[in-house]
DNA sequence: CTGAGGATAGTCT
DNA sequence: GACTATCCTCAGA
């Protein structure tokens, strides 16, 4: 296993999203280890990026930002949390979004810490949701749903505001070791989702056909 | 102290 | 595709 080197974080945000695709986001605590492949992320930039959260300068709320490459920055939305990967020296304030993995080891747990049954396909999902046995009460949803969305990976991943300013370069709670690279022709971007403002921007970088990329039929753009 | 709004997700049409 | 529950943070009074 190979942990990402605070040299990679410390580069342009756009070239660290593009290098993420294929890299394994690490979980692990007490309750056991989780592994995904990143599949999709975005980058924003210190300068020139209205939608960014350093735009209108630091507060306590966006401090991690400000702080050095190869940090994890944690922040609230909507009642849940994103999970962003700090790049660029200590004061430029620039973060890679990390939007989406593919599951590849930790299944159960993540499945417990959403409170859902992945299933492999509607079929079985439709399935498990009619099965009596399921007398937890937990919702039945198609695997590539898992981890897909920045607030749903988080908490397949049981990340928080807790993690905030977490070193991602040491190799314990949570990291991103080297997985594999994605080809060229495999790569695509595209506009930001969510975003209201700087719209115009290619920012959001994703492994082409991937289906554990969220919206991913919105956007056929290329490299 | 209060109000507004946000890098969302789930549900329904 | 549209609607909205939900809650944390910040700005303004």
């Amino acid at each position: 296993m190979t942990i990402l080197p605070v040299d990679f974080y410390d580069r342009d945000p756009r070239l660290v999203a593009r290098e993420l695709l294929g890299q394994h986001l690490v979980r692990r605590g007490r309750e056991g280890i989780c592994r995904g492949r990143i599949v999709e992320t975005e980058a924003y930039l210190a300068t020139g990026d209205s939608a960014c959260h350093s735009h209108r300068g630091q507060t306590r709320k966006n401090a991690t930002m400000f702080g050095r490459p190869g940090r994890l920055y944690v922040y609230p939305i909507h009642a849940r949390y994103c999970l962003n990967a700090v790049t660029e020296p200590r004061g430029v304030a620039s973060a890679v979004l990390i939007r989406a993995v593919e599951p590849l080891d930790g299944f159960a747990l993540m499945q417990q810490r959403r409170g859902v049954i992945a299933c492999a396909n509607v079929i079985e999902r439709f399935s498990v949701a009619n099965n009596r046995l399921n007398q937890v009460g937990a919702r039945s949803i198609e695997l590539r749903h898992l981890a897909r969305g920045p607030a749903r990976l988080c908490e397949a991943f049981g990340v928080d505001r807790r993690l905030d300013g977490w070193n991602l370069t040491i190799g314990a709670r949570i990291w991103i070791a080297f997985g594999s690279n994605v080809a060229h022709e495999d790569l695509a971007t595209s506009p930001r989702i969510g975003v209201t403002s700087a719209h115009d921007l290619p920012l959001r970088f994703f492994v082409r056909g991937n289906g554990y990329v969220s919206r991913s039929s919105i956007y056929l753009a290329r490299t």
